[in-house]
DNA sequence: GCAACTGCGGTCAGCTTCGGTCCGCAATTA
DNA sequence: TAATTGCGGACCGAAGCTGACCGCAGTTGC
């Protein structure tokens, strides 16, 4: 019945807006008997969304949070939020969800009509300004690529490999990866017969989607391994950039302080700590280590201690 | 017929997961025959959920992006990147959805099963350390708020008035909103008889939920601008500790660059601007500001010269 | 161009389920 | 105590579902 399944969902969803609803509220809403509410309850019930009841005059119908999370019923605005929300996680925002958010950002963007996506963009786009980590990286090209992976669909992209060439690349990808601090795309270069790992910041230009693609497993099964393999022994990695600095304060109240997503921290005797950019330094980090309000001092790069000065030249300007 | 609306369930929960299936492996999965398959394509198509086909070798059933968004059917990681960036969100990360944010969050909260509610807030917990906003508030505290205010339900809380008083009030919630720095809570105070803002960072220990509320509809009808309008007549505001610059670039320009969550930039002239923080200032700020490459000015107040005056000592000495 | 694969949709028969109506019961609140 | 609410059994006619079969049409790869 057609019409059952659509009541079983739009019950779910009436019952996912507001948290009581009495039997005959909800018959009217749906244009039944209250009998086919109590049957249509069950019915949920017996699929395993917990609904419960209560008789008596405040009486009525809710739904709890049960073992499985049932399907989300969201308005236009609140799939607006949950996308930005995912966006900005996948960003690198938020401590370990990231491939988790670029997952679950795939799976809605596949499914999130067209006005919708244009007003998640148009969020998107203002945010930009204030990012404290690595390089940016379109969400929706992580999406897309994610969607890729999932689906098992060839895609061609040009890449600027790190002697700035760029080449044309026609792959069948396996796994989006977050290294921490940059993003990896592993696939298998169907020109090249080998696995590739792809800075994705270094994807230019539109990805075109090809046909279906053959599945691929990463040698070693696990991709995040594969990729910090891969820049281990492809040398140079990330290493180029890496700022340092010394900080007088003990390693521990420093790591409290300094989230781990964002730089590691190593004793350097009892009071002191040497702290590192996960990745290239940015003046940002210079400046968040600067307002713990330790002292510290520049080891590394030159660079970082020029930036210094300039900022010291800035702000002794403002004061 | 129970195992109908089920297999449409999970149908369309398998058409999210990946993006092509042939009607022989969404047959398979669901242990029906194809043609109950096609069927059942049929009849979530005329639910209106756009699933495309293709013939041929390479054919398949696919989900595309339509007027209406279908129930999302996430898995339990997926679920937590949600809540986890419905959270950040509603932290204020981002420009202008934090009041939709809660609004989703209420909705999820409501149903995530508790396992996954711990996740969540461990993950939440690991991201404070670096906050950029105003007042840090309880996420969960906000979906509660909100929650009771779609749901119509009675609140009893502890609450420190701006003379630093404790009291206890009994209210009835109406709205949740969010000033651009601050979450205030619209609600009738049933000992008073009368409506009252709350600023919900005065909210002091657990929020308890009382019976049913009758409904009430803040004067004016619009919660926010009730806010707003409060926050004006009781004087004082957030007025208190902000904090003005005038920067050395033009005020279109400078507003590309700074979130309006963050700041307001008014023009001073052709080629500066002045900006001034929402709320009291915060170092970080006049961090960000000089981090923007363009000459600064302190204007006010006197702190944060004195501030920017320890940032140099500090930095002058790593460098 | 042919073969293989895929989706499409009609029809039939047997069976299940649906939904409305009626009923009395139990729990809760005012 | 009375009113309100949910619960669930029984009945019945109507409707929908499933699987099986069929031929058709569009796409891909050899």
């Amino acid at each position: 019945m057609i019409q059952t399944s659509a009541r079983l969902l739009a019950l779910l969803s009436l019952l996912q807006v507001r948290r009581e609803w009495t039997g005959q509220e909800l018959a009217d809403r749906l244009e039944v008997g209250p009998r086919t509410i109590r049957r249509d309850v069950d019915k949920l019930r017996s699929l395993g969304y917990p609904i419960e009841a209560s008789p008596g005059v405040a009486g009525g119908y809710r739904l709890s949070a049960g073992g499985e999370l049932p399907p989300l019923l969201l308005d236009d605005a609140e799939a607006v939020a949950v996308a930005v929300g995912l966006r900005t996680a996948a960003a690198g925002s938020i401590a370990g969800i990231e491939e988790t958010s670029v997952r679950a950002l795939a799976k809605l963007e596949q499914v999130l009509p067209n006005r919708l996506r244009r007003r998640v963009s148009a969020l998107g786009d203002a945010t930009s300004a204030f990012g404290v980590e690595g390089p940016r990286i379109d969400a929706d090209l992580l999406a897309t690529l994610a969607a890729a992976c999932r689906d098992g669909v060839r895609l061609h992209f040009a890449y600027v490999a790190r002697d700035e060439k760029t080449s044309r690349r026609n792959t069948e990808p396996c796994a989006v990866v977050y290294s921490g601090y940059r993003w990896y795309l592993v696939a298998f270069d169907t020109d090249r017969q080998d696995f590739r790992t792809f800075r994705i910041d270094r994807i230019r230009g539109r990805v075109r989607e090809g046909g279906r693609a053959h599945r691929h497993t990463v040698p070693g099964g696990d991709p995040a391994a594969y990729v910090k393999q891969q820049l281990r022994t492809s040398g140079a990695g990330d290493r180029a950039e890496i700022g340092r600095i010394r900080m007088q304060l003990p390693a521990d109240i420093a790591r409290k302080r300094i989230p781990a997503r964002y730089a590691t921290v190593e004793p350097d005797g009892e009071e002191a700590c040497v702290v590192s950019t996960r990745g290239a330094w940015r003046r940002d980090f210079l400046v968040w280590m600067a307002l713990l309000d330790a002292p510290i001092e520049v080891l590394e790069p030159p660079a970082m201690a020029e930036a210094a000065r300039a900022l010291v030249a800035r702000l002794g300007a403002a004061a």
